[in-house]
DNA sequence: GTCTATAACATGATAGAC
DNA sequence: GTCTATCATGTTATAGAC
């Protein structure tokens, strides 16, 4: 059995580890923030840190690992933001903020995005979009996206369907923001607002009859192909 | 200038190279398809070829490079797979066909894939699908698709847009398949039938005069990003 | 000019002592 | 938990061979 005198020790301990990986994990970001993904070493990180080379890779797994934390608590700031902010009453007004509000909080890292892309579509990454290992964080963006659908007038079997695509939209709405080299990201801005504002009312389609045999065809594929749950 | 006698010599030596550089590039696929992208280390892929390090950096800038070769040696095949291939009369089948192909010409080679998917989605990386390096490679691709479809009864607008949505369908597809662990891709294959099933049949909406907005306003949102030329 | 080889470098990652 | 030492590998520099 374990003494109880060790939890004290242990917890300071704890709280000495945390704050070392707070200022691992917040130079890091300075560094690639300035310098970029590569010219960020381990060993700069480390050294300005104020700390071992081996004791930045104790904190973090792999360089990777600290941008994927970094993405981790993003998924973070965005949930709260969104709770704070005033919620518009229509999908298409809720589907806007949710865009422009993850934007507006990544804009200033698309150097950070270039380390999160790198193995993004690599099977055997555990940083992948499609690992085991981020299923945690890909849940989470799902439950943003239902959220904001929720009073659609959608028939219920479309939508995990809806929220794949939404959820492959984001996706692809990062992509172009790690590439969009514009003033101020208004070409992603301009490409969220034209998206949805073309796209959107076609979901009206989605309850008309004559809609049903796409709708369950495609819904077969889907689950087929393990994107969505049968 | 330059004396004739140059000119044998040069050519020999050319041609002494270009068999150097095959055998650098078989054994680097051999060893790569073998052991995966990682354990194929330049240092094994040079000695097994029987060159030194420095010999197989003359011919291939990086080791990405090489599997770069392999996808543009890809795209090749693919053309000429479907140049020989009777071509079917209807746009569907011409593009069941073309994914069908290149999936086949690909199965085999995922952990391939695995090393042209790192550095795909970074803007600085000169082998990413939205590099100017790429563009040929692109401009190929779009041609394939464009003749795909070039008997379809589309508006002429919605040409550019029909391409570009089957090379992101395409790409998509690229990445499904390098997830994909399904015996003999069945599940890449089912999502390429299913996917083309359901959605073909939509391209008769672009005809019709109630989609013109929508198409007039899509054009527009992918003119502005960029995504499609104006 | 073209090709090849060896040596060296930089960096991500790991092992093991304390 | 922290450090130093070490490794493995992608890449580069450079000298020399043809």
């Amino acid at each position: 059995m374990r003494p109880v005198t060790d939890k004290p020790t242990t917890r300071r301990r704890r709280k000495d580890g945390e704050a070392t990986r707070k200022k691992i994990y917040d130079t890091a970001l300075r560094l690639i923030r300035a310098d970029g993904f590569d010219k960020a070493t381990m060993r700069r990180i480390a050294k300005e840190a104020g700390v071992s080379l081996g004791a930045a890779y104790h904190y973090f797994a792999s360089k990777q690992a600290i941008v994927f934390a970094y993405y981790e608590e993003h998924q973070g700031a965005l949930e709260q933001a969104m709770a704070k902010a005033d919620e518009p009453s229509d999908g298409l007004g809720r589907l806007g903020l949710l865009f422009h509000t993850k934007v507006t909080l990544l804009k200033h890292d698309r150097v950070l995005l270039r380390g999160i892309a790198r193995g993004i579509a690599d099977p055997e990454d555990p940083t992948s979009a499609f690992s085991s290992e981020t299923a945690p964080l890909r849940e989470r963006a799902f439950a943003q996206l239902s959220h904001a659908v929720r009073d659609e007038p959608l028939p219920k079997e479309a939508v995990p369907l809806v929220v794949r695509a939404l959820w492959t939209f984001q996706m692809a709405t990062l992509l172009y923001l790690a590439n969009d080299e514009s003033e101020d990201m208004q070409r992603t801005h301009g490409l969220i607002d034209g998206s949805l504002a073309a796209l959107f009312p076609l979901l009206a389609f989605a309850t008309t009859p004559m809609f049903a045999p796409v709708l369950a065809q495609v819904n077969k594929v889907l689950t087929d192909a393990k994107l969505i749950e049968g």
